[in-house]
DNA sequence: ACCTGAACACCGTTCAAGT
DNA sequence: ACCTGAACACCGTTCAAGT
């Protein structure tokens, strides 16, 4: 992909790439063909150096990713909270962990996929603990309410982000429903095997996740 | 690992193995040694077979694992709903997801992996869908009960099946916290630094979410 | 119909060697 | 200090060939 400033092949040393030429390089990578297209010797190919090189560099897949996240982290992390209400706050905080994770899905999935998801989103999770401090929550009580709506967002995320076109149709939720003969109501087969508002039942479902775990 | 009955060596033809053979032998390398054994190479080797004679009887990985998933699917859905009213009926059948999760948390794991979760649950949601109709919900309005419910149960299912020791250390939820310096109250750090009852705000929540999508 | 040997195109990672 | 060539031990999958 990019080419060295200084005119020959790269025989022996100096790239003139550091660390954070990796991470950059593996971020656009993710971005652009998903988190799967991230294999050492890609980006290694994509920045014009052997895999050692990498390796030099980062240490290793593991260590790479969790860097990558990590720069993620801060920026995903620039949002706003709005409301009146301690509750209103609290939902708009939430609101957030799911609007970032939607805008940056591909950041998402491959933090989803390597067990790194808390450290993603962790400074919108302090956002979030403040906000529930906010409304008269501390200790156990605090950390109860906030394990349970980032679990509920957590959730509803993973059905959200699911990527169904890599499903083959006969394993799709809609097609197992549509064939479901099992005395249901034929409207509601229905309903099930059309297309989910995610948003709708998300939003919906924190508020009362909200409302039974934060004092008005 | 079996050795075949007709004394000599696997040479030419007929092992003796079928279908049904590769996928119990694939489910037995998932549970004991997790999702991750589960490799085409790896099975024909527990059969004493070459990789081919797999792929002959399967046809493909994603096709043994779907094959896996389903025929765990009818077992892991005998489980038995009880409760009086129907909101304590959809909770208690909620529950039988999150109980059967647990009690095969390699083959759940392995389905959320390859997207076949609504495969391997659907005998259990079908189950789930019953108990909602009785409370009197139908068409749209049951789906969105019960996809509320299903992914709420999802979320805390990822958290809490989730295995912390496969993560380093230093990028472990509690690890985040214990070192989270953001004003927060000491306690409220405490708390979120120390391990989580998973099965607790699961159940707390889930009555907050079917109490607020089911009427009474 | 059922099975093997050999190969292709990938992985992550490491070792010895070069400058 | 920084980089390459070559290799190791894995993957999923396929092709041609055997009985």
């Amino acid at each position: 992909m990019s080419q060295n400033a200084t005119s020959a092949v790269n025989t022996g040393r100096r790239t003139g790439l550091d660390r954070d030429d990796m991470v950059a390089a593996a971020l656009h990578l993710v971005e652009c063909e998903g988190p799967a297209a991230l294999t050492m010797r890609r980006l290694a190919a994509e920045l014009d150096v052997t895999t050692n090189t990498v390796y030099w560099h980062v240490g290793s897949r593991d260590e790479l990713i969790a860097e990558l996240i990590r720069s993620c982290s801060a920026r995903m992390a620039e949002r706003e909270i709005s409301g009146e209400t301690p509750q209103q706050r609290i939902i708009s905080a939430a609101r957030n962990v799911w609007d970032s994770a939607f805008a940056n899905r591909a950041v998402t999935s491959l933090a989803h996929q390597t067990g790194t998801t808390a450290l993603l989103e962790h400074p919108l999770e302090v956002a979030l603990a403040h906000e529930i401090e906010a409304a008269g929550l501390t200790g156990e009580e605090a950390a109860f309410a906030l394990r349970s709506i980032l679990s509920t967002v957590g959730g509803f995320l993973v059905g959200a982000l699911r990527d169904e076109s890599a499903i083959p149709t006969d394993l799709r939720t809609a097609t197992l429903w549509s064939r479901t003969d099992a005395g249901l109501d034929p409207a509601t087969v229905s309903a099930l095997s059309g297309p989910t508002d995610h948003a709708l039942i998300f939003v919906t479902t924190l508020e009362a996740v909200v409302t039974a775990h934060i004092p008005a």
